[in-house]
DNA sequence: TACTGTCAACGAAAATCTTCGTAGATTCCT
DNA sequence: AGGAATCTACGAAGATTTTCGTTGACAGTA
């Protein structure tokens, strides 16, 4: 494997990758520590997602160091566009302003937020003068 | 199983799901007919799904015709609102206007599918007076 | 050096998902 | 009636996902 394009990752994947996102290139152990505060998660189950994921191309390893520090190999941002719109595409036929109202209907959300939208609608609209 | 609030659907799932929630109560046979335009998918894959989701309680079977009738239990709304609530936790932190940001970087939104989205904010404004 | 703790690798079990073949019952047609 | 078509039920194989025990290597310490 390893491709450019690593296949959309599955739920514990997507846990471990968070973390990545968060705390920058990381050990086992740390990965497991964070995890752990959430979840029971057992050292050896980390350390065999982290190389199933080496294998798929999700994460590069380092190791250079006799604990190994892994990686994210996607930014965060393809990740999250990547599962989004798949999302979309599977449920809403493209539709991002059904996918946006369904969002909107399972919480409440504040006027802070509907108005960061707003703002984001207005960028959106700027960089794309259709 | 047969809980009140169904599983997250699977993706194969899911698919099945949109063929019901767009024709009503269908047959397998109507199902598979429907799916086997877009990918090749046996009949007997198609029953046994949806026996499947009869166990887990995403459909009702109707059993009074010899070829069993079967529902989707929860609504098209329902079920997209919780798929989309999963993905806003587990990739966005709960952040709607996260999940909008890159719900549209992803694709080329048109101006009107843009109008449609503030049409809709005002009026979940106008529901949450907040 | 011997003990203790940490690490990667490996294999494998358990759970879930996806697909389909076969068997037996029922209905339809000639 | 007899054969073909259609249906459900069942079981099971294969793939994928998730979890963890065991082993052997290595590092730090008494």
């Amino acid at each position: 494997m390893a491709n450019s394009q690593p296949p959309k990752p599955t739920s514990t994947e997507l846990e471990i990758l968070r973390v990545l996102w968060e705390r920058g290139p990381s050990t086992v152990r740390e990965v497991q520590d964070v995890l752990e505060r959430t979840r029971p998660t057992g050292y050896t189950t980390v350390l065999k997602l982290l190389q199933i994921m080496t294998a798929k191309g999700s994460v590069t390893r380092n190791e250079d160091s006799r604990a190994h520090v892994y990686e994210a190999r996607q930014p965060a941002e393809n990740t999250k566009r990547q599962l989004v719109g798949d999302l979309l595409q599977r449920a809403f036929a493209g539709s991002a302003s059904q996918l946006m109202m369904h969002a909107l209907a399972g919480k409440k959300a504040s006027r802070e937020e509907i108005e960061e939208i707003r703002r984001m609608l207005d960028e959106y609209e700027g960089r794309t003068p259709r």
